[in-house]
DNA sequence: GTCCTCACG
DNA sequence: ACGTACGTGAGGACG
């Protein structure tokens, strides 16, 4: 027989320390269970073993070690997000069909030296452990199987005896007696101190073990110094090798057949799998079939399994698989939107009267404006609903969904999400979301119009300086290489041309642009290799980029995704138009090829200070609100109070360190941070810092605030109740929480920020189609909102986006919306 | 696929 | 002792 036994505890730390942490939506740790069982499926893969046993140490509280008080006192306890995975996994493993095996006192690598043991001749026993101490156990039919996971791929190295002799030059046994000489500090084990593991190794491989060792110390060939220490450390000798000795005999069930692969609970597992938000391992492990018998059986009296059709008009039969339906209430359930089925429900999809319950809205509408008419009557969005419940997830696919909330069919997920969404309060937050979907849609089928020969003409002009750059460059060093390389860039300035390296990164040196800036002035060629840099990005990522994705009519259309951020935010992918340079005067030249098209013009209008006035708002800042009803320049303002001086007497240096510190404190400031930001020393940024808080109390409490409700409910939420989990804010890494803690602090003024961006958005686009202004929203940018208007009307249009973006919503402090009117986005933007 | 870099708010 | 501000997307290099 064919024994796989697993050192549970070991693997599952392996798995835990190389893979990022990971959680479910309600905070769950998976990472540990997650790798363990990618391991586990890549050994049963390579070995097709007949039975598996999984062991794991058992701790008897009462228990002492016979020999030695001091043993594994020193040993770390496992943090607490690999503990709560321990019994999650052991719960799984038995439903997988794999016995585990523990027993108090013992510890899963005397289980394995047990089990191995027990093999005779004709079977074959594979360990799989991270512990090399169990090396002691290979023979000729027991193979240690040692895994490592590096970037989430695992790799497993065959310990054979040949293996052991090529690498250690002795036979697995005497790894024991290796281990007695030389110790092992995270095990307590002493050995004999002065004794490495270079000098314990030529020992042993010399004469054979300890005894032999010992009883002709006199004799043998060792240098005098090694022969006394090995001398005054005897006993400490011995006493490791019993240390170090893997049991044999714990007494446990050795009847291999007992171990033989059951058929386990498919279903449950898969069930629990799902629970842990673990789709891909159901498919890996071959339960996608079980998984669908289970949420059938799972589901609701209603007996209606997803994509079977109750369509009243028409005799369908049950294999008949549809991506909608009507229920007997006449509600239409839309979870699949291919045009081919959109078109089978066309009228309906017109009829405000019949309610739509869809997975996904936004091909909907977008279905109706390529068609020429409004989608009406969507009243639930599936994926948008399950987005506002939790944004942090990847897929908000029906698939997905049906499987993460244990839905059965369709029209059950509805019902499990609507009252969620209740629970929380969230039902105009899904409204507005519905309703954006439809200004989404459209602003995604008009697009923005492209001087496409322009764009090419000023592509060239790019090309020939990133030439000329790069001959330059090339001849500052004295040799060519791959400038797109930050390896190759690496080497070639801070080995070869001797340049003092300032910072490193996991593979290198790093060459990013702060690093790069500080050299500029000293390094004529670092200086050209910034300039190199910025060219090269605008002609592959802009001109060539943005070219690529121009349509026949000249315009091109930009993705705008409604699920992907974690504050609530939108974002635009191919390509992305929220990135356009605008910084810098070459950059911002890009802006002069986004047009408008012929007579007509564009207008952009974005919002004042909206996060700080969204902070002033939330945080109920006296100050700060006094400061923007004053209607002065707001950093200038902060600078006033943080630096003490009289209003006029605020200098430019001033004011920009006063910026830099309002940006801070809605990122969730750090001293050093800051420091590094506005180059002044740590201690002066926390200088700053402190007088800021002082000044602006309000903002002060309601930072200490936001942490501790965080703490409390496990999220954070904005003014419009979009949540976001922190689940890091219980972790015991420092680094892990200190994040949570920044991002409680930014994710309610950057999420309300949103919110309220989208709310105008949906009274802009409305108020144009009501007012029927031939004028449509193209572009967000998430504090800024484009329009194309017919020449003669873009003042009217320009007047109503800033009123509606000003009065989306009523905060203590005003909002302002700064609106131009530019035939091109350069221009538009003032 | 992951890293590095850099564009934007 | 540790590493260092929030949120995104794209292109090129490299294994």
């Amino acid at each position: 027989m064919k024994l796989l036994v697993v050192d549970g505890n070991s693997i599952i730390n392996r798995a835990f320390y190389g893979i990022k942490l990971l959680t479910t939506k309600d905070g769950r740790f998976t990472n540990g269970i997650f790798g363990f069982l990618s391991i586990l499926n890549r050994v049963c893969t390579d070995v097709n073993p007949d039975g598996i046993a999984i062991a794991f140490d058992l701790k008897d509280p009462t228990f002492r070690h016979k020999m030695y008080d001091g043993y594994k006192a020193n040993r770390h306890g496992m943090p607490e997000e690999l503990a709560e995975q321990m019994p999650v996994l052991k719960e799984l493993l038995p439903l997988l069909g794999y016995k585990t095996v523990e027993l108090s006192g013992y510890e899963a690598d005397d289980i394995l030296g047990t089990l191995s043991a027990a093999c005779s001749d004709s079977d074959e026993c594979y360990l799989v452990t991270g512990d090399r101490d169990s090396f002691q156990l290979i023979k000729d039919n027991v193979t240690v199987l040692l895994p490592s996971t590096r970037m989430g791929k695992t790799t497993v190295t065959r310990c054979t005896p040949e293996y052991i002799k090529e690498t250690y030059g002795v036979a697995p046994k005497q790894m024991i007696d290796i281990k007695a000489l030389q110790g092992d500090a995270s095990d307590c084990i002493p050995g004999v101190s002065g004794v490495g593991e270079k000098t314990a190794q030529d020992l042993i491989q010399r004469f054979e073990n300890l005894d032999n060792i010992y009883e002709n110390l006199d004799t043998l060939d060792i240098k005098a110094g090694v022969k006394q220490k090995l001398e005054n450390d005897k006993d400490n000798a011995y006493l490791s090798r019993e240390l170090g000795t893997i049991c044999l005999n714990v007494p446990i069930d050795l009847n291999l057949e007992s171990y033989r692969i059951g058929a386990g609970d498919p279903a449950a597992a898969s069930r629990l799998l799902a629970s842990l938000e673990m789709f891909k391992m159901i498919d890996q492990l071959g339960l996608r079939d079980a998984a669908s018998n289970v949420v059938t059986a799972d589901s609701d009296s209603e007996q209606m399994s997803f994509g079977e059709v109750k369509e009243p008009d028409s005799s369908k039969n049950a294999d008949d698989v549809k991506g909608y339906y009507f229920t007997e209430g006449g509600n239409l359930y839309i979870f699949d939107t291919k045009d081919a089925v959109l078109s089978e429900v066309l009228d309906a999809l017109k009829d405000s009267r019949i309610k739509k319950y869809v997975a996904d809205s936004k091909p909907i509408y977008a279905y109706g404006f390529k068609n020429g008419f409004n989608v009406e009557g969507i009243v639930f969005d599936a994926a948008l609903s399950a987005y506002i419940l939790n944004p942090s997830g990847n897929d908000y696919s029906v698939d997905r969904l049906l499987l993460e909330y244990g839905a059965g069919s369709f029209e059950v997920l509805v019902s499990k999400l609507m009252a969620q969404i209740d629970n929380n309060n969230q039902a105009d937050l899904l409204a507005l979301e519905i309703s954006l979907a439809e200004v989404l849609a459209s602003m995604e089928n008009i697009g923005f119009c492209v001087d496409k020969d322009g764009l090419i003409e000023y592509g060239s002009v790019i090309a020939a300086k990133v030439e000329e750059i790069t001959r330059k460059i090339y001849d500052e060093c004295g040799f060519e290489f791959n400038l797109n390389s930050p390896k190759q860039l690496g080497e070639a300035l801070f080995e070869k041309l001797g340049i003092p390296a300032k910072k490193k990164t996991k593979s290198g040196y790093s060459t990013s642009a702060d690093v790069l800036e500080e050299l500029a002035d000293d390094y004529p060629v670092v200086a050209d290799i910034l300039e190199y840099r910025m060219l090269a990005k605008l002609k592959s990522t802009y001109c060539d980029g943005l070219v690529n994705c121009i349509a026949e009519d000249g315009r091109i259309r930009s993705t705008l995704n409604q699920t992907e951020t974690r504050t609530g935010r939108i974002s635009s992918t191919e390509p992305n138009l929220q990135n356009i340079p605008v910084r810098k005067p070459l950059g911002s030249e890009l802006r002069k090829f986004f047009v408008a098209k012929e007579g007509y013009t564009l207008i952009d209008a974005d919002y004042s200070q909206i996060e700080l006035r969204v902070l002033a708002h939330m945080a109920d800042d006296k100050n700060m609100i006094v400061a923007f009803e004053s209607g002065e320049d707001v950093h200038r303002v902060t600078a006033s109070q943080v630096f003490k001086v009289p209003f006029d007497d605020v200098t430019s240096t001033m004011r920009s360190r006063a910026k830099a510190v309002n940006f801070g404190i809605v990122y969730g400031i750090g001293a050093f941070s800051l420091a590094k930001d506005i180059g002044v020393s740590r201690a002066e940024a926390q200088d700053y810092i402190k007088s800021y808080l002082e000044n602006f109390s309000g903002v002060d409490s309601y930072m200490k605030n936001v942490i501790e409700e965080a703490k409390a409910n496990g999220y954070v939420k904005t003014l419009y109740e979009r949540r976001r989990y922190l689940p890091e804010l219980t972790s015991s890494n420092h680094m892990l929480r200190a994040f949570g803690e920044r991002v409680a602090r930014n994710m309610p003024i950057q999420g309300t920020a949103a919110d309220i961006i989208k709310i105008a958005m949906i009274k802009v686009y409305n108020r144009l189609l009501d007012e029927g202004l031939d004028a449509k929203l193209i572009m967000q940018v998430h504090d800024e909102l484009l329009v194309e208007a017919r020449l003669d009307q873009a003042e009217t249009v320009c007047s109503i986006v800033k009123e509606e973006m000003e009065n989306a919503c009523a905060l203590k402090v005003k909002l302002l919306s700064d609106a131009h009117i530019g035939k091109t986005w350069y221009e538009a933007k003032g």
